[in-house]
DNA sequence: TATAGCTTTGCAACCGGTTGCAAAAAGTTA
DNA sequence: TAACTTTTTGCAACCGGTTGCAAAGCTATA
């Protein structure tokens, strides 16, 4: 039923090669030979079939890009620009939605049946052999928003989630805030502890208190909402938190506000990533910016140096977080 | 390098018939043979390639997901599910991102060139054409959360936004509104003129009154709040809002509580998506739920039996949807 | 034991392309 | 115009699978 290109080479009345050859980028054709093959193509509708090249070329330009982050709003804008990002250079994501009921492992057998040119593993919560495994398979692989070592066994593209804390810390503390908290995301995400533990360090080499420390169930408004309830009912509030992410940080600012409380006045509030939302005028988040743009487009070449030339050493990116100040911290004194 | 039928047919003795046949559902294949291949495969660690076996069974499982929507957050909700069902279904996305600079007829090149299986456009925006250049295509399509219409050319699954207007209308009657307005999405967007539309023909039909009419730029959260300032700044507002969406909905709201007033108790809102952060305590929206689950799973299931038995002739589907009351309206009187 | 009927297997062609190689054509140079 | 290069072209094999067909193997029946 399609037009292949047997059809257009008859069609123009010269051989199978000579089709493929107009269609493939530095081939030698004639000037009258294109000629004559564009216009059967044309005249015919056809268009060559990239899975049929693809068996011959070993390349698919298709990009498997697996996350398990389909809750947390910033990751329809990560979603937005990996895709236009791919298809800027004539890439194709193959979705993957990681979850229960779709593992890792499953994902791993399917892209290798799709003969994916690569893997683009986005997730700040999934642990490292998820991307180790594709590999291991051969398969090139970068592991974006992932979490920083000083020797990956894969490439990383992420922000330094110890400076991160490092930056919330020195900015707390500018504020003049004495008592301070930690409200994370799930304990057992790689991003929350390492933002932990450069926050502590930072609070310890500068001589600054000790904050309270308390982990949400998830990353999301309603686990922030929640724990911030939790915290107010139940203890005395820190003067300002520190947060995992910013919806925590929304989820934990609408618990306040119902409290009676307000920000900045009675309770500081600063986050991590600066969605959209926190922007929004009514949010006003006062957070820590990361480079989404830039983590993205890193990874995309990245992964797009390794389809060239593969297998270099591993190595992982971190790049820069930026403060961003809104209206959730006090002003300086 | 990686392991194919052959490798796997000469490890284990046989032909390549006999591996392809213990890989393919339905062949015949005795027992010793399969146990024999598998064993070598298992060996080996071969897993068939699903492209190449599209080149015969002209099936390749892939289905091109096209959407425009990337910025509004309920689409993530929207592409959470659509994943999950392809995947629990053996099908994979094949994500395309239409925008100014990728325009839908080279996604319909591309996806002619991956050979998808189907295609499913979901967007509210995109105008029919784009899914009828897929069916003129041959390729199956249907087109999620698109306009209901009476002689559709391609599937469409959405909501009945006429009805959705019609339910607006009933409610800020039966609470007793007086003073109405409708504060659309785009003009452009066919949705937001069949909500319209439903609310009129509602208000009319109860003997209400005649709203007012403006539209946003755009379904946003700044295109909602900046038309909504607007409107605060240069009208007397209205008592009670139509949105044409909830992120329009929540962007108003923000405008209308820095300008002081109260909501429900000086301006009621009804939005219409019921998206998650509308159930957000700090918003609390009164909406109209669209329902999504139902309309993506529908969507699969169309496309499905498109797969199966193509060329149906083409149906549209319209779902209901129902009123969610929350915090932004005052109590029936 | 011969025969019929069913199941299993391998051969070879095919899916829609690409590509190394050698022959043919075109272009250069003397 | 002959000899030599360089470019263009077609042939045929190949990429990794599937499948119609006929031969081979097996089981059941007479």
């Amino acid at each position: 039923m399609a037009i292949t290109l047997n059809d257009v080479a008859q069609r123009a009345g010269v051989s199978r090669s000579a089709v493929s050859r107009t269609f493939t980028d530095g081939a030698s054709v004639s000037k009258v030979m294109r000629q004559k093959v564009e216009d059967a193509a044309i005249e015919l509708g056809y268009t060559p079939n990239f899975l049929a090249r693809s068996l011959t070329t070993r390349s698919t330009k298709l990009i498997g890009l697996v996350s398990d982050n389909f809750h947390n709003p910033i990751f329809l804008e990560v979603f937005d620009q990996f895709t236009r990002g791919l298809q800027d250079r004539g890439l194709r994501p193959l979705l993957v939605n990681l979850s229960e009921t779709y593992q890792a492992s499953s994902s791993l057998r399917m892209l290798q049946q799709y003969s994916v040119d690569g893997v683009i593993v986005a997730s700040s919560t999934l642990p490292p052999e998820v991307s180790e495994a594709f590999r291991s398979a051969g398969i090139p692989v970068v592991n974006s928003f992932g979490r920083f070592s000083l020797a990956p066994k894969v490439d990383v593209v992420g922000i330094d989630d110890e400076a991160c804390g490092q930056i919330a810390a020195e900015t707390l503390l500018a504020r003049g805030y004495k008592r301070l908290a930690f409200l994370g995301g799930p304990q057992a995400a790689t991003s929350t502890q390492s933002r932990l533990r450069g926050f502590l360090s930072e609070l310890q080499r500068a001589g600054g208190p000790t904050p309270d420390i308390t982990f949400a169930e998830a990353y999301s408004f309603e686990a922030g909402r929640a724990e911030m309830q939790r915290l107010l009912r139940e203890t005395t509030p820190a003067e300002a938190y520190f947060f995992g992410d910013d919806v925590l940080s929304i989820g934990a600012l609408s618990a306040i506000r119902d409290h009676g409380l307000r920000v900045p006045e009675d309770i500081g509030l600063i986050g991590v990533n600066d969605m959209q939302m926190s922007g929004w005028q009514n949010i006003n988040l006062t957070t820590i910016a990361q480079p989404f743009a830039e983590i993205i487009q890193t990874s995309i070449d990245v992964i797009v140096d390794m389809l060239h030339a593969p297998k270099q050493p591993a190595q992982a990116r971190r790049l820069p977080c930026r403060l961003v100040e809104r209206g959730t911290l006090r002003a300086r004194p």
